[in-house]
DNA sequence: TGTTTCATTCAGTTTTTCTTGAATAAAGCG
DNA sequence: CGCTTTATTCAAGAAAAACTGAATGAAACA
């Protein structure tokens, strides 16, 4: 017995974990993420070894739903994957913390379609303009406006891709090596 | 009569304002905006003359209390600015739409004051540490991790302001280099 | 194959957030 | 001043989002 790391009975959180938790979830609700998601991931991240749905929703205290949709959310955007232990069948789970990995999901998931989408939608408003009317040109001139937002968009993802990816940005120290 | 603008009977909303709002609407769903907030911006955004409070909560059917917040809520960010009017009582207001006063207001507003507290919370999370625990040295890793995303966000910030400021950036002109 | 364990879904419930509208405060007016 | 209009607040209600847990489906095992 007791090839699975999360045997043995349930750990309480160290004084650490608690509070690296609570600084994810202040974290994540700069941008309205559920409070659950931001625990998984606190505790995934502050874990050593990798974890079960099953473990994270005892620890947490969260149902088994909730885990799990959290887990889905995460894995999604990359933030987390799963770990293959020899001799387990529960899928177990561990963070990912590359800054470059979880920036890239993010973009991905949550703004890059909003953007795509946007040119579309963009396309239908422009449609919309009677040329008639007396406002015809006051509308076009606040579509330019828009369609300068949304160009900016377009090319700050790019952008803020690269800075996340950029060591020189992140750690201004010196090259690594002792 | 009739100095004020907002009278002679409620003028219904074109075509292009409802399409115009819807998107503001969705654009503001990203970052997980009230509805009525996008949509009086909307509103102000796709109307020539300033408008009251009473014009916004009218035009747009909400109660005079959302279109208040909202307003509020637009004005701290600097996306709203009110606007005197010669003879009229009542208080008036037309969007801004300079993408680097909205980026700077925004940034100011929603994401600086958690980057700077984050300074506080990453002290008391280092004090939280056992150096007799033997997850110590883990720990201490993951900490370095958070301190570096703090870092790129704190340097982060500047940059995008810089790139909302830059018309070159904005506006696909031709190269700027030859 | 049947049995057991684990993964996934989702209707119902709880919690959080947003909105309303009436009450109150402040400001302009004669 | 008192009166009228406008601005602001906030308790209560409505809507949206998140969470729960039991039911179902899928996969491994023997």
């Amino acid at each position: 017995m007791s090839k699975n790391p999360s045997e043995g009975g349930i750990r309480a959180l160290s004084e650490f974990q608690v509070e690296a938790i609570a600084l994810f979830v202040r974290a994540a609700a700069v941008f309205s993420l559920p409070r659950s998601v931001a625990q998984i991931y606190g505790l995934l991240f502050t874990t050593p070894e990798p974890l079960s749905i099953d473990d994270i929703s005892v620890r947490l205290g969260i149902s088994r739903g909730s885990a799990f949709e959290g887990l889905r959310w995460l894995r999604d955007l990359g933030a987390v994957e799963s770990v293959f232990l020899p001799g387990v069948r529960k899928e177990h789970f561990r963070a990912e913390f590359q800054l470059r990995k979880l920036a890239t999901g993010f973009l991905r998931n949550q703004i890059q379609p909003h953007v795509d989408n946007g040119t579309e939608h963009l396309k239908r408003l422009k449609e919309t303009i009677d040329p008639s009317s007396k406002d015809a040109v006051f509308y076009r001139d606040r579509l330019q406006q828009i369609n300068g937002w949304h160009r900016f968009f377009s090319r700050a993802l790019p952008v803020i891709r690269a800075l996340a990816g950029k060591p020189h940005f992140r750690l201004s120290r010196k090259p690594s090596r002792p």
